[in-house]
RNA sequence: GGCGGUAUCGUCUAGGGGACCAGGACGGAGCCCUCUCAAGGCUCAAACACGGGUUCGAAUCCCGUUACCGCUACCA
């Protein structure tokens, strides 16, 4: 009773109006996964409790920012099933209310002119580093007389804006991390506004948090090291302060940041690869966040249920792909064929198979298409491989399948021969008289029903595994299957006159 | 170097003083099912970083050490 009273009164800050979080992505490449997972987090506590998921692009840096790059965050999000709220917020839209706040700063006191150039500041730390000293700004320009200030400025010299910070600790709350203390003394007087009246990015992030009313800021904790300065930011503009939660990264297999050499870090590599959405989406909201207890395939709007900060991890997550790719595998099978066929259709059409209007044409026989061959793929891609042999085009046979299958050509030949004949016999093209039919025909030849179905299965797919022999045949149809027994019968006579 | 963060099977994690010779999942090994491959079912191997405390009792709390990660720009 007493614990869960404190529990809910140290949560009241979250809760007691509608929060409003955001994801504020600098459009320098491709939304990457662990940009990707971060969305999600801020998304799912929104939804969660009913409030507003915002979307910032982060574009100050003119030099690297793209619209190709923020275009890429749109469609990765969108394709994820991350919807925002309100409209799209620009960074570089900001400048001048980052202007004013930080003019605020310098009028209130709480920042001052600097004068010293790149240049001056790069050889004290040169030579700080060659006294094995740590290097922190000396703050020279704050000792400089009010009108030694204004002559340099009137003179025309340029100047940054550097943040006065003040003695003592700062210190906040995380949600998942709990309480994080910094001594002021090892922040430096940062520089708040550039020598161009531009503003450095903890500048700009403040002010767009406040301007944007975000009561959480749920970021990557690469950001533990801002979150002092931004704090000294708002205590100084005056403004309370949102709450902060910085959850872990996500590592590759060698526990590095996950880099370009790990392989796939966009999520839209992910897309082409073949993976669903709701595939990656659970499988990210697993790297660093349980639900509790052994819950690991869900779908977005149980996630949504059972979201909590409590179940953020503190450590850093390692991407294994292995585990993506059984995640996928999971959710082919759970979607429906309905549900897959407008992701399946376009790679079919593209691999050349059939067109859109085949497709549509033999619409239900095409569902279960899907549905015999979800079950064992991994991938969309996997689908689509498997696709082929149901299609009326010539059949490749994979050599090894042969080899090991055809090995005896005379006794495969005449195996699938009678094969033949007794399935053009059956009246009725369905799997009870199907297998009767060739269960009956391995006793009489005295072998194993084996012997009778793995050769059946090369011709019929030009491959050692498939589904179930009587579902490929019933799902090929009659024709096609009888078709494909032909031209394997022929292959073989072929076959041998070449080899004698 | 300074400051900050983190530490449970190879990986993702459950656990939050006794219910733990630590549970689930991926991956691995094996068995079952079986016309093959998947799927599914079952079984096995595999972890509390180390050292000190506190306590009747520690994976859980405290301290130290180590390792790893992040930050340390007129980048974001």
């Amino acid at each position: 009773m007493r614990a869960s009273l404190v529990a809910y009164v140290t949560r009241m800050p979250l809760l007691t109006s509608a929060p409003r979080v955001r994801f504020a992505p600098s459009p320098t490449g491709y939304l990457h996964v662990g940009g990707a997972r971060t969305a999600l987090f801020n998304w799912l506590f929104a939804r969660k409790y009913h409030g507003q998921f915002l979307l910032r692009i982060e574009d100050t840096d003119k030099a690297r920012s793209t619209d190709e790059s923020t275009r890429a965050i749109f469609e990765g999000l969108t394709w994820l099933g991350l919807d925002w709220d309100e409209e799209v917020v620009y960074q570089a839209q900001g400048l001048a209310q980052h202007q004013r706040d930080a003019r605020l700063l310098l009028d209130r006191g709480h920042a001052y002119r600097c004068f010293c150039t790149a240049a001056e500041l790069d050889a004290q730390r040169k030579a700080a580093g060659a006294r094995g000293d740590s290097f922190r700004y000396d703050r020279r320009c704050d000792r400089l007389a009010p009108d030694e200030v204004q002559r340099r400025v009137d003179a025309g010299d340029p100047f940054v804006l550097r943040f006065r910070v003040p003695n003592g600790t700062t210190s906040w709350d995380d949600v998942v991390h709990g309480p994080i203390a910094f001594p002021n003394k090892d922040i430096e007087d940062f520089v708040i506004l550039r020598s161009d009246g531009t503003p450095i990015y903890n500048m700009a992030v403040v002010s767009d948090d406040i301007a944007m009313a975000i009561s959480l800021v749920m970021r990557g904790d690469d950001h533990i090291s801002n979150t002092p300065k931004q704090i000294l930011l708002y205590d100084a503009l005056g403004h309370a302060l949102p709450r902060f939660a910085h959850v872990p990264m996500i590592h590759g297999l060698d526990g590095k940041k996950l880099s370009k050499r790990h392989g796939a870090t966009a999520v839209a590599d992910y897309r082409n690869e073949g993976i669903l959405p709701s595939a990656m989406v659970n499988f990210l909201a697993l790297l660093g966040w349980s639900p509790g207890g052994d819950r690991e395939v869900m779908a977005l709007d149980e996630m949504i249920a059972l979201f909590s900060t409590d179940g953020l991890q503190k450590k850093a997550a390692v991407f294994d792909t292995k585990k993506l790719e059984w995640m996928n595998g999971q959710h082919l099978s759970l979607t429906p064929s309905t549900a897959l066929e407008p992701r399946v259709t376009p790679d079919l059409v593209a691999s050349g198979l059939a067109s859109a209007e085949d497709l549509s044409a033999k619409h239900v026989w095409y569902l279960s298409l899907i549905d015999l061959l979800k079950v064992r793929a991994r991938t969309v891609h996997d689908i689509v491989r498997q696709a082929a042999p149901y299609f009326p085009g010539p059949l490749s046979y994979d050599e090894d399948a042969v080899a090991k299958q055809w090995k005896d050509r005379a006794a495969a030949h005449d195996v699938l021969s009678s094969v033949r004949k007794c399935l053009s016999e059956l009246t009725d093209w369905q799997t009870t008289p199907m297998e009767e039919a060739l269960r009956t025909l391995a006793e009489t030849r005295g072998v194993a029903a084996g012997k009778i179905f793995q050769p059946l299965r090369l011709a019929l797919t030009g491959m050692t595994v498939s589904p179930g022999i009587f579902d490929v045949l019933v799902t090929m149809g009659r024709e096609l299957a009888l078709r494909r027994i032909d031209d394997a019968v022929r292959y073989l006579e072929v076959d041998q006159h070449l080899l004698t």
